[in-house]
RNA sequence: CGGGGCAUGGUGUAACGGCAGCACGAGUCCUUUGGGAGGAUUUAGUUCCAGUUCAAAUCUGGAUGCCCCGACCA
């Protein structure tokens, strides 16, 4: 009986790290495989995920002056080579349509993997003149990227995202709207995603194929690797050369425009998930959790019931404020509910049974810490709120714990590659800046340059590999 | 693409070359419900192709698929 029992329960987070995350996406029914090897299904759970994050992008996007768009899946071959890194970058991953309608196609489609080419042929279209500018467009999309060892949401074959781009007459202005979005990510990822993480500038080597800059937010995983939650990427005017981009300026003259893109894509959810999970499942911050509260009736006998159902619709009212649920399943014991809500990571439990209703208040249970407390029935919707809110805050404050916990100074290279080995987290060191010490050091330590944070400083130092002086501390780590 | 492993009901697993069993799930009925309830009853399976053998889930060869570790990557 025991070992039945136990077989149903989740692997220990601490435990079998990689398990655990792939189980618990399963079985709290945030995604399935699905029958094409590397692609996924997102379930209802996890599609409101997406869901969430969606609107909470798409309405700062709108504030900036984003318009949403659409452009076709497929792109001509011939549109992604014409920039050379780009194509290079690309070509190794992607999926190509070479017969349609039966018939060999003459030129072949590219399924895109991102949209930059197709997109930048129509903007050359549309941009004649200084009044055309800036154009700012973003479109919700799926992309395909042949990869080869997938994870669910991590790494799939086919992905969601958001890409947005945008066209600049100045490269100042350029330049706000590329920090713009990465601002607009950070702030995202740690206001809503509750993840804390360090931003700035990639390597030569990291950089986005074709980008003049990338800049990314960068976030530190329960096992010590990395993963990478956005890009913003300084595009300079790389691709207005090469799709004819041109404009005529206030003073008559004709120029080349500047360039941004920006995207982040449904890998946010795998952070989310592995983040705040914990061994009894989910934790998901109140801010994009699909459901924030959820009201479990505690039965009892028949009659009482009914007065149950009635109280529990009543307070579902209430807190309309608020996405809650209720749970009225017959055949389940409260103790699998608990543990299935749980499982599923909603922040907030309400339990109602006949001793709540005497006392008239209602008992309320935290997510994040277990944490119960007696709420009155009159004023729910206040300790309601303040409970979510601290879930939030906690969450956030956890991880940004966790992160700086696990980010060390190092300037000697054997204390480098023993960290690396063991405990593995963010590595603050020198580096020279030289594309082929990166390249050893990713061999010998498995750990890739992260970024090269904003807010570090001007210093004299060695460079972590070779000696030879450096001058910015750089953030290494293994990732995704 | 290199290295390793696995393939049995819907899921997880067991069976020396000799009757394919167990658990979960699902269905029906009854009793239950303050931390993964109990009983009765029903349900469905050896990836594919060949070989060895009186006899193959089990041994051999091949195919296919999946998982893990590398390289690639949002």
């Amino acid at each position: 009986m025991k070992k039945i029992f136990e077989k149903e329960k989740l692997v220990k987070k601490s435990e079998d790290f990689a398990k655990w995350y792939q189980d618990v996406i399963l079985q709290s029914g945030l995604a399935d495989y699905a029958p094409v090897k590397g692609c996924m299904v997102f379930k209802p759970q996890g599609f409101a995920i997406w869901e969430n994050i969606q609107k909470v992008l798409d309405q700062k996007f709108k504030e900036k002056g984003v318009k949403n768009a659409y452009f076709p899946l497929f792109i001509p071959e011939k549109f992604l080579k014409r920039e050379k890194e780009h194509i290079e970058g690309f070509s190794p991953e992607l999926a190509v349509v070479t017969i349609g309608g039966g018939e060999e196609l003459k030129e072949k489609l590219v399924v895109r993997p991102t949209s930059e080419t197709i997109i930048y042929e129509m903007f050359s279209k549309w941009i004649k003149s200084w009044r055309d500018l800036p154009l700012m467009l973003n479109q919700w999309c799926n992309v395909v990227r042949w990869e080869m060892r997938p994870r669910l949401f991590l790494r799939t074959t086919e992905f969601l995202w958001q890409e947005g781009h945008t066209v600049h007459g100045t490269q100042e202005e350029n330049l706000e709207m590329v920090n713009w979005a990465l601002e607009n990510y950070v702030n995202v990822y740690r206001d809503f995603f509750a993840i804390d993480g360090i931003w700035g500038k990639k390597s030569e080597r990291e950089k986005f194929p074709g980008a003049r800059t990338t800049y990314t937010f960068e976030m530190l995983m329960p096992d010590g690797k990395a993963l990478q939650g956005c890009t913003s990427h300084n595009l300079g005017q790389n691709f207005a050369k090469v799709f004819n981009l041109k404009f005529l300026d206030k003073d008559g003259k004709e120029k080349i425009p500047w360039q941004t893109c920006w995207g982040l894509s449904t890998r946010s959810i795998g952070a989310l998930i592995m983040v705040h999970g914990d061994d009894q499942g989910l934790i998901l911050p109140p801010k994009l959790a699909p459901a924030q509260i959820v009201i479990i009736p505690i039965f009892q006998g028949k009659e009482d019931d009914k007065n149950l159902i009635k109280k529990a619709e009543e307070i579902k009212k209430s807190l309309d404020s608020f996405r809650v649920e209720i749970d009225l399943r017959e055949g389940h014991s409260v103790g699998w509910k608990f543990n299935e809500w749980e499982l599923r990571g909603v922040p907030l439990r309400l339990e109602l049974g006949q001793k709540e209703l005497k006392e008239k208040k209602a008992t309320l249970v935290r997510r994040d810490t277990g944490e119960k407390s007696l709420a009155p029935f009159s004023s729910l919707a206040k300790e309601v709120k303040e409970a979510l809110d601290l879930i939030q805050k906690n969450l956030f404050l956890k991880s940004s714990r966790f992160m700086k916990e696990n980010t060390r100074e190092v300037s000697d290279y054997d204390a480098f590659k023993l960290i690396m080995k063991k405990e593995k987290g963010f590595i603050r060191a020198f580096w020279c800046e030289n594309p082929d010490c990166e390249a050893k050091l990713k061999e010998e330590t498995k750990a890739t340059v992260r970024a090269l944070p904003f807010d570090a400083e001007e210093e004299k130092g060695k460079c972590i590999y070779c000696q030879e002086p450096a001058e910015k501390k750089w953030v290494f780590a293994q990732t995704y």
